[in-house]
DNA sequence: AATGAATGAGCATTCATTCAT
DNA sequence: TATGAATGAATGCTCATTCAT
């Protein structure tokens, strides 16, 4: 018969992409097991089926969207030379500006799931990764106590621009990094604050 | 004369009142007619008559949660010495310290409504008083520009701390604090003139 | 406008009404939201409003199932002379016999919804009154704790009768309640066990 | 000969035994195909291959908890003496206190099993054999009439502690159990002869 | 023979909002 | 002016059962 559709290995992924597509559109708190499951084009009880709980699938859809800042750092900052903390600083204003300057609503879903942590505890250790994985892109071209600041002031800047309607302004953003990579230890592999 | 007061200007701020402590013990998630209404010990229907949807009723919440850190830097930042920006820095980590410190719950309730300006265009508005406020508290200490950066970095390290369980280190706030504030025009930078 | 059915003050009761006519077809376990709603032609919402929760409708259901065998008991003993034990024990079991042998769903229910009290805590109290209705019925007669002997004896012996597609034996009902009854204290009004 | 038994004889027991848990936890409506596969630690196919229907299961489980009271009383009267009605009510009463005095959800679980049976025609049968099995234990010591109606007290009594968060009071029970058993044809009524 | 992915029906409950009083 | 009864839509979730493998 036409009418199977059974065995589709594929259909956990795919529900993870529904729900970002949805997410992306209207928010977290559009993500619905019936709204999925509408845009995955599934029955409502596969998401069910295929996620224990709503939290189980925001989880699994944090970690996929996980990647978007941390990979435009990772890939920019990899091409970059070896300069000093000012080049460093305006490399990393460039990419964000180019990262904020993208689809706007690919960025506030990518802050949206990481800021749903903050009540949502299961979502904590997502977040946790967030923030390791742009560390970690920092990680060659600066010490980690260095890097962990460039990450706050990251998440500051942008959620200023996002929160407020305002508009990125990559030479401030320049400016203030190169303030905080400036206070680096000279040799990018020492670990201590002062 | 005998008759009680006809319009009761109070019960307006009773509900706002119980809209925050429901969103300091269930998150704004908890905040509905119901829950608040219960909790003001008014009618259901006193809530949707004195505010025409929830939206409006969570601005009036927002609005009233705003002044947390804000006036904590204000006050504490008053009474300071005019050191330069080391000194600066200590304070306000010292103050950051404090508020963090403080119930997780009340925090995480004022970060939270901020947060929430992300998905709800409404609360826009009343996000940037916050950055504001504290800008404001700021702005007799160093440029604004400077003390943008350091609402940036504040929210930044916030953000880590509320978001993956993490402590507070205030001496890694003091240094990048510093950082930020060295590199301001007028100021002093790293003299430690007093 | 015909839609309005706005305000119908009778709308509690006559859901509760509904949830018994499910149950005496159903048994308990057809009892939810939906069907009780359907069967009392109101909104599925309706039923929420009025009940906050299933156990709640659950207990006004029992509570108004309650009176049978009571009423039947304490109408029955009300004409009866006040002969001694055997007499007592004759006019019991013929009520008992009267009672069961009234539609079976009818008494299946109410006995269905005393049972449940085994595993749903709040219909313990409930079911504490079905017992003290009875006992009560049989005050006048006897002393309190045969009036308990006789209602644990009664309900034994009900319980074979439903749950072992028995038929009900008058003359056996008979012989052993008078053998509880015998052994009462001289006067009724005596109230220890030996 | 190198084949692991391919008829796993082991799997359907497995399976009665984690119904059995199951239901002690969270009484019967708690039985699902989910659960007792869990518990059970075998496949969700399983269940469904080895039971045509949760009926099917809730019968071999019911069957196998039959036993409890059944057991106690059997065990506890094989030691005993053979003494008249009040010794036999004595010694009932005090195996009944024990048997109460046990965990309360062994207790429940095999009650409420039990009057399962009111409205799953199914399982009236091994309702049937649970009261042949506590009659089949008083056989020796009474007649049959009389120990079906010790059965019934015996019933209405647990019920009462059961139903009405009550307390067993063993001397109430010993009383109308003698009462009862007094009025026993062949053997030795009130006197003491032993 | 055995399994686990799949599914459609159904569940209790919550909710913002409406509107007759 | 103020209220609370009313309601339809939606939510997360559970489930017995089916069936391709």
């Amino acid at each position: 018969m036409t009418r199977t559709r059974r065995y589709d290995p594929e259909r956990r992924d795919r529900i993870v992409d529904a729900a970002l597509r949805v997410a992306h559109d209207g928010g977290i708190a559009g993500i619905t097991h019936r709204t999925v499951a509408a845009e995955a084009d599934v029955p409502l009880g596969s998401t069910t089926y295929h996620f224990g709980s709503l939290d189980e699938l925001l989880v699994a859809a944090l970690r996929k969207a996980n990647e978007g800042l941390g990979r435009v750092l990772r890939d920019g900052l990899g091409d970059a030379g070896d300069g000093g903390g000012d080049e460093l600083a305006a490399t990393l204003a460039r990419l964000l500006g180019e990262w904020l300057g993208g689809e706007r609503a690919r960025v506030e879903l990518e802050y949206e799931l990481y800021l749903a942590a903050l009540r949502r505890p299961a979502l904590r250790p997502v977040a946790a990764e967030w923030a390791d994985t742009v560390t970690a892109a920092l990680a060659p071209r600066t010490d980690p106590v260095t890097a962990r600041a460039v990450v706050a002031l990251v998440d500051g800047v942008c959620l200023q621009v996002l929160l407020t309607d305002g508009t990125y302004d990559e030479e401030f953003a320049r400016e203030m990094l190169a303030r905080v990579l400036a206070g680096a230890p000279e040799r990018p592999t020492r670990s201590t604050a002062t």
